[in-house]
DNA sequence: CGTCCACAGGAATGACGGGCGG
DNA sequence: CCGCCCGTCATTCCTGTGGACG
């Protein structure tokens, strides 16, 4: 068996190789750091407001905004949760329930997992939301509960399914007799209100947070904070952090970018024997990084969605017309036998490649000559010959180019 | 200055697979 | 098993529109 003398020189290399790491842990993004620094304001405000909870009251509806990686997150639940502690303590009867809406998706699933954390058991699919509604409001009112929801990137809820959701929480204090709730709304999208019925948005932010983003300081004190925990001393450089730091500040000061890109580096080094982290291996897991996430992306693709990219590509133009693509993408279905979609569909088949930055899309009028979005590839033309070369319906596709 | 192209993108509607409760 | 409701994908029909051309 010669393959184990391969295993074995990797397993060896592993176990007896140069260690940067102490505790990879402390670099993941749900990780929750025993203080979060640059935070302490944020900390001290929403402490103040959920405070009251612990008196039997119900504390003021609170809407957090801020930029991804900007910690709104962390400062929630290191919040609630040493708020839990305390109202242990006290005997306080508080409850929260933590609900990330883009993952959760759907309405109806947001207050199935409010219920479940209650314990009430909510099937996958089948009910109406109203009844999932009641059900989760009569469990909620069987005991005396001061309950908190926290509603996590909730624009994502109420960009595409309007914010009847939110005006049903809004208002359920009025049909609760033992228990209250309170709502904190976190949104990445600091234009949120305008989508929002005024209503609910008054009622929602009683109180507001503002999270700004890290400036390049205050990530790199961030970084250098967990690196504390996860890397041994002096096995990562200070050219690497700063770059780490610098990075992640230009993009929109975003923590979550900068913990990955020093994790990633710090692979990167660890697989190579390296004793250091360097600036290279930043620079490396920067690529390293996008690469992975763009084949990630590209994989889940339906096939019509592959067909629209593959289109694009077979253009080879530096930027092609809705209707240019349609052509082609006519021609490859019936090539491949596969039934077509109407313009229109491709036109938000399109739209959803350029959101999820695999294709640039702008709309642009031509004057006499109509009106129409310039589509662009936004990644390299090598790494969609990779992906779909070995593709089972359109890999035969590549042998003629 | 109006026309008119080549679409954009909203609204309504339908088909379909999944999963209820009775 | 039935009738009902869900979310998702897709179609159909539609109104809206920036600006080069005449």
């Amino acid at each position: 068996m010669g393959d184990s003398s391969i295993l074995d020189g990797v397993f060896d290399k592993f176990v007896n190789g140069t260690k940067l790491f102490k505790d990879r842990e402390a670099l993941r993004h749900d990780y929750l750091p025993e203080k979060l620094p640059h935070r302490e304001e944020q900390i001290k405000l929403l402490g103040e407001t959920v405070a009251p909870v612990l008196k039997d009251a119900r504390c003021s509806n609170i809407f957090i905004y801020g930029k991804t990686g900007t910690g709104k997150t962390a400062v929630t639940k290191y919040v609630l949760s040493h708020l839990e502690f305390k109202a242990k303590e006290y005997g306080s009867p508080v409850k929260f329930c933590y609900v990330n809406c883009r993952m959760t998706g759907s309405e109806y699933r947001v207050f199935a997992s409010l219920s479940q954390s209650l314990g009430a058991a909510i099937p996958f699919t089948g009910l109406s939301v109203g009844e999932v509604f009641d059900r989760f409001r009569n469990s909620l009112d069987s005991t005396r509960t001061i309950f908190i929801v926290v509603l996590d990137e909730v624009d994502a809820l109420i960009k595409d399914r309007g914010d009847g959701l939110l005006y049903e929480l809004t208002r359920i204090n009025e049909t609760l007799s033992k228990s209250k709730v309170s709502i904190i709304g976190i949104s990445n999208d600091l234009r949120l209100k305008e989508y929002l019925d005024p209503r609910v948005f008054s009622s929602l932010s009683e109180e507001e947070l503002v999270f700004r983003p890290y400036d390049a300081g205050e990530l790199r004190n961030i970084l250098f904070e967990r690196s504390k925990i996860s890397f041994y001393e002096g096995s990562l450089s200070d050219a690497a952090l700063s770059l780490c730091s610098a990075l992640a500040a230009a993009e929109h000061g975003d923590a979550r970018r900068a913990l990955d890109l020093l994790r990633v580096a710090g692979e990167i080094a660890e697989r190579q024997g390296a004793k250091l982290v360097t600036e290279e291996h930043v620079k490396d897991a920067e690529k390293h990084i996008e690469h992975d996430r763009v084949m990630e992306a590209l994989k889940n693709l339906t096939l019509h969605s592959k067909l629209v990219l593959f289109s694009v590509y077979h253009l080879g133009k530096s930027s092609a017309t809705t209707g240019e693509i349609y052509d082609v993408y006519n021609k490859l279905c019936d090539e491949l036998g596969a039934g077509l979609l109407t313009q229109r569909r491709l036109g938000t088949l399109i739209n959803e490649l350029d959101a999820m930055g695999l294709l640039n899309a702008k709309v642009v009028s031509m004057g006499r000559y109509g009106r129409t979005k310039k589509i662009r590839l936004e990644i390299s033309r090598t790494l969609v010959k990779e992906v779909f070369g070995s593709d089972v319906r359109l890999g035969h596709l590549f042998d003629k180019t």
